[in-house]
DNA sequence: GATGAAATAAATCCAGA
DNA sequence: TCTGGATTTATTTCATC
């Protein structure tokens, strides 16, 4: 299930990982290479799923969305399933994921103002099947990438 | 400090959001907007700060980066500054955050495999400084966005 | 697999509304 | 701020190595 990147493949995703919009002709000259093989290879890592594909990174902060929390939440097992695919649903949980230890998921919110996070708060301590929470604030964004190093 | 965007900067970044790569002719036609007028919006998205950039989507699992970690961990206040300075040059740390509550800082781990795990959260818990840790293993993503919902 | 040239399509620039 | 047309640049295809 894993694909094989080679040496060439890496320097594509590199250079497209800091500018997806680069040119292929820029990039065969960096690479030299042709033209064509680039289109090949980037095409070829698309269709086995490596570039899931192109999106531009909007500054969260920019545009008034500078409220980050992670949420931890325990819940009734039965009930758990359920309250995922709810959880799933809110626009405003940005991640889910199921992790060991005491919590069962960690949530990670983003959101424009502290009463749009009081509210979406509430929602998800008063779901039914969820017996308790902990809500991390954020209060500092030190590090938050989005590309893979694969260096 | 924050942009406002009107409806038309919206839409455009609705488009670019699902798919970074599409023909600026292409948006124009689904806006009803000449070619022109999206090359100077997103020009202008740009030189704001509001598109940081292009990115490609790289699928993690896919070329074997399938394994995550959350891990919370809590300083000597007075090492904390530095101690967050080298975890930042880590590259296997995606993201830092300051958080409130017991512990003072988030950071989100993806490696290969588990040994590289073990590696890097034994680097982490034996700094100088850093009096203890507590590890989230990631054993599912249910949801892990990368663009803002601003809807 | 990779290439180069040809054809198609897109991005960019600019004068004018 | 937007537009339409002209220019430059990029993507895609295909026959060939």
């Amino acid at each position: 299930m894993t694909y094989f990147l080679d040496d060439i493949d890496k320097k594509i995703l590199k250079i497209l990982q800091e500018d997806a919009r680069t040119p292929f002709s820029k990039i065969a000259k960096m690479l030299n290479l042709s033209e064509s093989t680039i289109h090949i290879r980037i095409k070829r890592l698309k269709e086995n799923g490596v570039i899931k594909g192109f999106y531009v990174d909007v500054d969260p902060e920019k545009i008034g969305y500078n409220v980050i929390a992670f949420v931890l939440i325990k819940a009734d097992p039965k009930k758990y399933e359920q309250i995922l695919k709810k959880i799933y649903e809110f626009k405003e949980v940005y991640e889910i994921f199921d992790v060991t230890g005491e919590y069962y998921a960690l949530l990670k919110v983003r959101v424009k103002s502290r009463e749009e996070l009081a509210t979406i708060l509430d929602k998800i301590g008063n779901m039914e099947g969820v017996t308790s929470t902990y809500t991390m604030f954020v209060l500092r964004t030190i590090k938050e990438m989005k590309t893979i190093d694969f260096s």
